[in-house]
DNA sequence: TTTAAACTATGATATTTGTCATGTTTTTCG
DNA sequence: CGAAAAACATGACAAATATCATAGTTTAAA
């Protein structure tokens, strides 16, 4: 059986300012549960009992919106807590957690984080630095949307999954979205997005293999107008 | 002297979770300031040393953009806290702070809030909800950027600014803000704020007096499309 | 392997929103 | 008060993006 230790050894964890003993509480109360993609971990306006860690594999956290269109809020991978919020502000999902391949869940029951939080003063502080950091990316985020272009933000989207997931030895990103789920990050129509994915490749500025991805020119890329 | 604890009694503070104590120490080494509309309170990219509590009046959170145009990300009235999430990240500010009237702020030094959280696990919780809280409210206004029509958007704002700050007698809302500012806080040019608020003229959801807006169908100006 | 389904691609067109120009009204301040 | 500045208003046009249509391509499943 497979305990947090190694994930928290490994940084890969929310969790990591945990006291052994704590650890080792949260590692036997856990539980591991496997995604495939497309798999709704949980819905929006759900009443969560815990929260998630991701052991493995990457997931989209999406707003359904009126007429069907999804607009995903934040990818979630390797290390990052899914539902602390929710838990903490003691409130509904507003958002729905979606896989996009194959993972590897940690559940952790609310109690358990709850009980951390307020008798670890250091994990307690980690958990708001951690909701301070969120809070500022969300800010930024909303400012791209308002400020910036369908083209430049879908240049950011693509720079921002090759520095958070990495790339292969050829270079072609690690993490394979559709354009569908470019478009649903970046807020814009499916065609849309394929269309500046187009002309991307025209320009030079990535390249595709099949679904893949690799940035041919990360100067120019960062800089588009 | 003004106390902290006139404000935690009346419920409009941020830190009505502190014990007496800490009100005490809070109280005895604030510091009071006045400001005037158009003021700045800071700027992006500084370095506070501590926090902001909104004693009266009413300011704005912004982002100014390369061409010089500015995104409004929060309104922030009485009893908010400003600066507290770059003071708990250790980051520089994000965001610009501007009086959008005659203001008084009590300005509280990093360590007092810093200690309080470190030692008081109840303001400690609090605020962790508190930002929890503004983690969500973020996410909306960037789901709602990403699916609503400038149309939509406007509308809501008005709603937001009448349910948060309130309508006189004659049912003005109590805020004046000017168009430019109402296009700053949806995210579109001041024109197209300004045609839009006279469309909803033109349609009877909302009057006006001067600069003062007074919302006449609020069950369509909720559910415009 | 073959067949359907999902995904990608691109053109044509419609809609939304931004920009520029110009004039009016309101506010501010010497 | 009266002039200048700021804010408001609206038309005309341009640009960005969405929508609809249609077809090629890849993927997955029977």
């Amino acid at each position: 059986m497979s305990s947090c230790k190694q994930c928290i050894a490994r940084q890969l964890n929310g969790m990591n300012t945990l006291t052994k003993e704590e650890i080792k509480q949260v590692s036997a109360c856990k539980t591991t549960r496997k995604y495939k993609k497309g798999d709704i971990i949980f819905y929006e306006n759900e009443m969560l009992n815990g929260v998630y860690c991701v052991r493995e594999g990457l997931c989209k956290l999406v707003k359904l919106s009126a007429n069907g269109k999804e607009q995903t809020i934040k990818l979630m991978g390797k290390g990052e807590l899914i539902g602390q919020r929710s838990i903490i502000s003691n409130e509904r999902t507003n958002l729905s957690a979606i896989a996009l391949n194959t993972m590897e869940l940690c559940f952790v029951p609310k109690e358990e984080i709850i009980s951390a939080i307020k008798t670890n003063r250091d994990f307690s502080f980690d958990v708001l630095q951690n909701l301070a950091q969120g809070l500022r990316e969300a800010e930024d985020d909303l400012i791209n949307m308002a400020q910036k272009t369908v083209r430049q933000r879908l240049a950011a989207t693509i720079i921002y999954v090759s520095k958070n997931f990495g790339v292969d030895k050829e270079g072609y990103l690690k993490v394979h979205l559709s354009r569908e789920d470019y478009a649903s990050i970046v807020g814009t129509a499916t065609e849309s997005a394929i269309r500046i994915l187009s002309q991307f490749k025209k320009e030079g500025l990535i390249s595709t293999f099949g679904k893949k991805i690799k940035i041919e020119n990360f100067k120019v890329l960062e800089g588009v107008e």
